[in-house]
DNA sequence: CCCTGATTCGC
DNA sequence: GCGAATCAGG
């Protein structure tokens, strides 16, 4: 029985394999369940990993160089209280969900369509000036149009995209690891 | 707003 | 050793 929360042998490998993956933090942790993508980091460091694809030659990391500043850092943390709600805190690490929709191919539709206007909710779509830095900046419709709106859904992090319009975007034909499905027993 | 990893420091 | 809080950046 492995006890949550305690760095077993299995849970440090995979750790070590997922980081190595390039799987992120928050991830792992979602992956690893009953930890956080600090803990996660946290273990990762004191591992001796970090960096991941880093030229251990190279060295020289700017953050770790860096003086950054002088901390001063006040331990007041009245969040001890007799209400522990573990999912209260919770927001990055349980962001992602293991779960993944793995395609409803039930349905009579094996491909979707390739314009880019599929399937995007009005609901979700923005005008420049309800455009957010964490929105997706795909356009849709004539600029010169009043009717000239932005995809507005969430997008990915360094991404002016969100996840569907990236793949337009970004045709790698080849897939990222994000969404391979895991065989654990 | 969302996320990323890096670091510090009380436990 | 552990990880929450915090920092700094995208």
């Amino acid at each position: 029985m492995n006890e949550a929360g305690a760095w077993t042998e299995e849970r440090v490998e995979l750790l070590k394999k997922l980081w190595s993956d390039g799987l992120s933090a928050s991830q792992i942790a979602a992956e690893l369940g009953s930890v956080t993508r600090n803990a996660v980091i946290g273990k990762v460091h004191r591992l001796g990993l970090s960096g991941r694809a880093k030229n251990p030659a190279a060295a020289s990391t700017p953050r770790a160089a860096a003086p950054r500043k002088a901390p001063t850092r006040s331990p007041s943390h009245p969040m001890g209280g007799p209400s522990s709600n573990p999912g209260a805190m919770t927001r990055g690490a349980n962001a992602l969900a293991p779960q993944y929709a793995p395609e409803p191919e039930a349905q009579a539709e094996p491909e979707p369509a390739p314009s880019e206007d599929v399937v995007i909710p009005f609901s979700e779509r923005v005008t420049i000036m309800d455009l957010r830095e964490y929105m997706c900046r795909w356009p849709m419709g004539d600029p010169t149009t009043a009717e000239f709106r932005f995809c507005g859904s969430r997008s990915q992090t360094g991404l002016p995209y969100c996840s569907y319009h990236s793949r337009i975007a970004y045709q790698p034909a080849a897939d990222r690891r994000r969404d391979r499905s895991k065989v654990r027993a």
